[in-house]
DNA sequence: CAATTCGGGGGG
DNA sequence: CCCACCCCCCGAATTG
């Protein structure tokens, strides 16, 4: 059952060696070499686990197409491994491992890069740390690996950690393949929308036309010049008519009856595409027709992931116009539907929700019908209020209905949050840990509210903490869910002339040819359940998917 | 002058 | 309408 592992270390001259290991983590057979790690991950047998130092060490290989099946990534697995050890900021990188090991000095980690910056090159000597005492590559690899195997099999759940490990490696892997393979992006679909939402390009960079008429119609109707893009002026001149608004927010403005809101919000949309995703975007961010995002597997504190320019997490809708499927190829755009709810139902094993969370529909649906008079907004917000820490509203009338008939759930998230406010440790299902709050974090800092003493800004900064560490449970176990799920799909998908191209948190979009797209639509469905399987064992909790078979991105959400 | 903060938008 | 969580990115204003 078990993959057999073999090991690969990529020399400074960018020469591999490379060696089948034992059940410890060792070398099994004496190391051999190879001119590149390419030739290296070409020599083992295939379904082969692959232990490196990083994935990003052999990018280069991956775009070149070798066939990698199942990788362990010693460095994304030492972040995790230090985070469970409450060892949060220590350097992850091989060559501080190897020093924590021999209790030498850490050295820090080499500085990521620049949002702007090119990718790195591959063999670029300078840009690799020297291992302590100048170590071979291949022993510091299994001396690290085999003390992270110690380590993991230290913990409460190694099971579950070693999981994890996994998972973080898997996505390491996909985020790589998605990196070389880019989403599919047409400049000139583009350059369309923005003619006609912006008016034609004028020459040497000037303000759009559109922009500058609206802006012509905000002034006329205040009767004096006012620039839309400056927030203090147009709070100043809406106070001035009389609308004492505290900000100029959309949501706010949209409530005062005045002749500038209309043209003041179609500025506000209009500038943030022209901003955002113009054509300076586009000329950045998108050649040969493909919009080359950088994942950044666990970038944000949760698991989810981050993307290192580009902005490709938070795509416009509007702007979606833009991906276009190759001619006789699809995107398959698939959401997980209702996932942090079915993740809460999984992890907290609260029976009733696990009841209305092993059915394939409309999760919020259902719940109203049991709770909320069929109401699946109330419902939503009840359980976003639950998930969120939610404090003042309405939503708080629904939370209590929740905890009354859903109380093991409610108190699951409850008891994340009272671990927050202690200072106490928090982990996700499969162990991933909570930071630390900042130092500064305390409530100390940062200006006292007039009107003396307040209640409590310890307590203030401490409920923030209840809240974060609450979220963190679901949230985090959310993305432990969809690694597992990307990992399976990808294995699927191998061999085949689809490519997964996307990935948001719940969403995947992969790119294939017609005729397989409803088979992709199938794998993507096997993978989510094979996920929930695997994250949570027994759970009748299901894990479906939305899945639209689209030529274009934009078509995809009703 | 560059770096940081603020206000506002986008995604989940 | 917001709220409560995790993020990214822009331009202008402010600060060092």
């Amino acid at each position: 059952m078990e993959a057999a592992r073999w090991a690969v270390a990529v020399a400074a001259d960018g020469s591999a060696r490379y060696c089948p290991l034992t059940r410890e983590g060792t070398a099994a057979e004496a190391p051999r070499s190879a001119a590149d790690p390419a030739a290296a991950l070409r020599a083992a047998p295939p379904g082969t686990r692959w232990v490196w130092r990083s994935t990003a060490e052999v990018a280069g290989a991956l775009a070149a197409g070798v066939d990698v099946a199942r990788c362990y990534d010693v460095e994304a697995a030492e972040a995790v491994l230090l985070g469970h050890e409450g060892a949060f900021g220590e350097p992850r990188g091989l060559p501080a491992a190897l020093a924590r090991l021999r209790g030498l000095p850490v050295p820090p980690d080499p500085p990521a890069p620049a949002a702007g910056d090119a990718q790195p090159s591959l063999f670029e000597d300078s840009a690799r740390p020297v291992l302590p005492g100048g170590t071979d590559p291949l022993t510091a690899l299994l001396e690290v690996y085999g003390a992270q195997l110690r380590r993991t099999a230290a913990t409460e759940h190694p099971g579950r950690l070693t999981l994890l490990l996994a998972a973080e490696s898997a996505g390491a892997l996909v985020a790589a393949e998605m990196d070389a393979a880019g989403l599919p992006w047409r400049a000139d679909v583009h350059l369309a929308l923005l003619d006609e939402l912006l008016g034609p390009a004028p020459p040497g960079g000037l303000e759009p036309r559109r922009l500058t008429e609206l802006a012509g119609e905000v002034s006329a109707a205040f009767g004096f010049r006012v620039r839309p893009d400056l927030p203090a002026q147009v709070l100043a001149a809406f106070r001035g008519a009389g609308f004492p608004v505290r900000s100029t927010r959309s949501w706010e403005l949209r409530q005062v009856d005045h002749p500038a809101v209309a043209p003041l919000l179609e500025y506000k949309r209009l500038y943030r595409v022209h901003t955002a995703h113009g054509r300076n975007w586009l000329r950045s961010w998108v050649h040969e027709g493909r919009f080359r995002a950088r994942y950044v597997p666990g970038g944000a504190a949760s698991g989810r992931w981050t993307t290192n320019g580009g902005g490709a997490l938070q795509i416009p809708r509007v702007v979606r116009r833009a991906v276009r499927a190759d001619p006789g190829w699809r995107l398959v755009v698939a959401d997980a539907a209702q996932l942090e709810p079915r993740v809460l139902a999984a992890v907290s094993g609260d029976p009733a929700l696990a009841e209305v969370a092993a059915q394939e529909g409309d999760l919020y649906a259902a719940l109203s019908l049991r709770l909320f008079s069929g109401d699946r907004e109330r419902a939503k917000l009840a359980v976003l209020g639950a998930v969120y820490g939610q404090t003042s509203g309405e939503g708080l009338r629904h939370l209590a209905g929740l905890r009354g008939r859903y109380p093991v759930a409610v108190r699951y998230v409850d008891e994340a949050a009272e671990a927050g406010e202690r200072g106490r440790l928090v982990r996700t299902h499969l162990g991933r840990t909570c930071p630390p709050a900042e130092a500064g974090d305390d409530g100390l800092g940062g200006e006292v509210p007039e009107g003396g003493e307040p209640p409590s800004r310890r307590g203030a900064a401490a409920r923030a903490r209840g809240r974060f560490t609450r979220n963190f449970v679901v949230q985090g176990s959310a993305a432990e869910w969809a690694l597992l799920m990307l990992a399976a799909l990808r294995r699927s998908l191998a061999g085949t002339p689809a490519e997964l191209v996307f990935f948001q948190h719940d969403e995947v979009i992969v790119h294939c040819p017609a005729e397989q797209a409803a088979q992709v639509a199938a794998a993507v469905r096997a993978a989510g359940e094979a996920a929930g399987r695997l994250a949570f064992g027994a759970s009748p909790v299901r894990f479906p998917f939305t899945v639209a078979v689209v030529e274009c991105y934009a078509d995809a959400k009703a």
